[in-house]
Order: C-alpha cells, then structure tokens, then sequence
DNA sequence: CGTTGAAATCAACGCTAGATGAATTCCCGC
DNA sequence: GCGGGAATTCATCTAGCGTTGATTTCAACG
C-alpha cells in the first residue's frame, strides 16, 4: 500500500507558522520567558497543538534552530582571502548572519543561553567546536596561543551582539555594517596575529 | 505547643542577610529566574517576611543595586592620569569593579538586562548616563566623536565581561587581570583617541 | 456512502510563582 | 509588668506555566 487512506497531512503551513512564531518569539524574550502559551497564540493556534506537532518546549526550541543555522558554508568564505584582512572579513560575516533572518534564530540562542543552563550549554559547545576551533584556530599560526587568541576575537564579536543585537544601544544599533567592519576590524586582526606583549611573551 | 511562628529573639539583621541573599542569588540566575521564594529560603527566612520590608520583587531588586553602585567615586581615578593609557586604565577599572563584591550586584543588573525588559531598560540608562557620557565622554576630544566612540569603547568592556563573568568561557574566565589589560587596553585606547578611517570620515 | 486517521480543540492536572492579610510572638518604653 | 507595635510566620489567593488525554472536526480514500 503506498497511500494510506485518512485525511491528507493537509495544510502543512500550520506547522511552518507555529515555527516562525516560536522563532521570533524565542528571539525576543529567551528560552525561559517565551511561553508556548505566548507562542501558540501569536500563531493564532491553540497550544496543545504546539505539543502535538513538537513534542516537547526543549524540542520545539531545538527545532526552531535547526533549520537556519548552517556554518558549514560560512566559514570558509571567512577563511577565503588574504590573511591581513581576516579580521574584517570575520566581523563582516558576524554581522551578516545576524543581520538576516537566520540571525533571528541565532538571537534566541543566544540570548536564551544567557539565562538558562542548557540552551547556554548548547551554545557554549556550537561555538567552541564550529566556531572558534574550526574557523578562527585556522586563522592563527602558533597553535600554543591558539585557545586565548580565538577567545580574545570571541570577546570582539560579543562585544558587538550584545550592545547591538541584545540591549540595542545606540549609535551601535542602527550603525551601518561596514561601519562597524572598519572599526572593529583592526582590532580583531590584532589578536589574530600581531604580537602581543603582555600576553604572550 | 511547639513556637512556630511569632519574632525571632536576637539577631535582627535580617533584613541586611535577605539583601545579601538577594544580591547572590540575583547575580547567578538573573531578575526572572531568582525567586522569592529562593532568596527567602538562601536567608532562612519566610518569603511573606520579604515582602513586609521590600514590597515588591522590583523593589527588593532596586535596593539590592542601589547600595553597592556608585561610581562616583570611581570614574574620576579612570581619567586621572596620562591620556595615552587612558584604554588600559578603563580596562583595569571594569575588572576591578567586576572582581569586587559590588561586581555581583553589577553582575545581577547585567545577567538580568539581558533577558528582561525593565532591568534592561535600567542598564541602559545607567550605562549611558553614567558611565558613558560622564567618563568616556570626558576622554574624547572632539564632542562630535564621542557618541560613536563611547559606544565602541562599551563594545570591548562588554566584551569581555559576557564571556567571563555570565558565560564563564575559558581560558578569559580564570585569565589574570593584568593580562586582559594588556590584551584589550591598546585596542579601548585606540577607539578613544586613535584616527578611524571607515568610521569618521 | 462509511471508515479512517490526521488536524485541531477543550478541559483539566500539577506545579510554581508573586502577593496578601490575619495571626502569632517577642522586644521595648512606660 | 504591661501594652503597643514591629518582626515573623501561616494559610491562601490568583495567575501563569508545560503538559496530557479525551474529544471533535474534516479531507481523502475504498
């Protein structure tokens, strides 16, 4: 039997609504405070149907960040180029992920895992194995001062989500990106690979 | 009949032990997630009894900041000195304060901003009114830079202050003070004073 | 047709939260 | 030594949460 009789998985566009609420919803107040009671009636649905397609609050969450967030091909446009300019070209991918709509879903992340212990693990593992080993450990040449020169860019990038993305403080909010490229770029490429006295040494 | 209810004899320092309850417990699981009912229970104390001294949750967590952050007294050592390291002394001030007892309720205020709506809009106006305009204001030269500059100045600060002191990411975590100084001061100096091509003209 | 089975809703459970007001106990000035 | 008021607790109230199971609706099939 190919087709199973019983009423067609119909109207498939519910479940594509009920993500997209959860994602913006997520984005907005974080994993604890985005209720699924919140979430089903922004999708103009009643909530135990979140349930009965998601399973679970974990679950939902789980797939609402599945989809969009890839680095798999990313990062190795930020590894592409000239090694003086990486510093820029790392900025300038950070803020067009989170300037696009997947970014929406990488805002959840990371807002959610400032409050709560598992979400944070959750990110606290995706960035340390696809971000910072993968891409950024590439981009340093002594591998000894690999871990503290990948956390020192790490601190650049936070430094720019938080105030931008998170609390939204101005002029940062509302700046143009290539703006921010150009000031934080420099800054970055120093602790990829200029010497760094004080530090090391 | 056993004595249940009914005043504690000695000891009335309890009000002081729910603030300092208050103060920990906000700083590790931010505004939402610290309960009442928590804090009562880390004081040994009935969670009605929170109430009667502080009325509301909001208010327990108003007079929780308000006694340890003043900077008053603080920012004037951050501009006292040769204007060339002026970046590290910011530095060296932020981890100062960070380290320090008052940095949990600084810690209480910022893990909570970050997932909650009022206690961001406190940060915010705390940050802009009083550490922006009032000290890295006064660094800058030209009046019309300083908006910009400021901020970027608060992009390094909050930098490293999320993945050390909210998110606990090595090896920033348990890096010495001094270490961070030299590492981030060159790159606060250089959004205080330095030329940026991309960014001003 | 009638059957089927997914979509969708309803009503409820158990839990935790912040908040309230009455009741109880004790300190302290008189 | 006594009475008022502050300190402390108890028992609840209300509201919202995630979750569950029963129940209804309805398009697609034989």
């Amino acid at each position: 039997m190919v087709r199973r009789s019983g009423r067609r998985p119909g109207n498939q566009d519910t479940r594509q609504s009920i993500l997209e609420a959860a994602r913006s919803t997520f984005a907005e107040k974080g994993y604890d405070n985005a209720s699924i009671r919140a979430i089903a009636a922004s999708a103009e649905v009643d909530p135990a149907l979140v349930h009965h397609y998601f399973g679970t609050k974990e679950k939902l969450f789980l797939a609402t960040m599945n989809a969009p967030i890839n680095p798999g091909e990313l990062i190795p446009q930020a590894l592409d180029g000239p090694r003086e300019q990486a510093g820029e070209r790392l900025v300038r991918m950070a803020l067009t992920v989170w300037d696009s709509p997947a970014g929406t879903a990488a805002l959840a992340v990371f807002r959610s895992a400032l409050s709560n212990e598992w979400t944070a693990r959750l990110l606290r593992e995706f960035v340390v194995t696809q971000i910072l080993r993968r891409a950024i450990g590439e981009l340093v040449t002594d591998p000894a001062e690999a871990p503290m020169r990948s956390a020192l860019v790490a601190t650049q990038i936070a430094g720019i989500l938080v105030p931008r993305y998170v609390l939204r403080i101005e002029p940062l909010a509302s700046a143009d990106p290539e703006i921010l490229v150009a000031a934080l770029g420099p800054n970055v490429q120093r602790f990829l690979a200029d010497p760094l006295p004080g530090v090391f040494g």
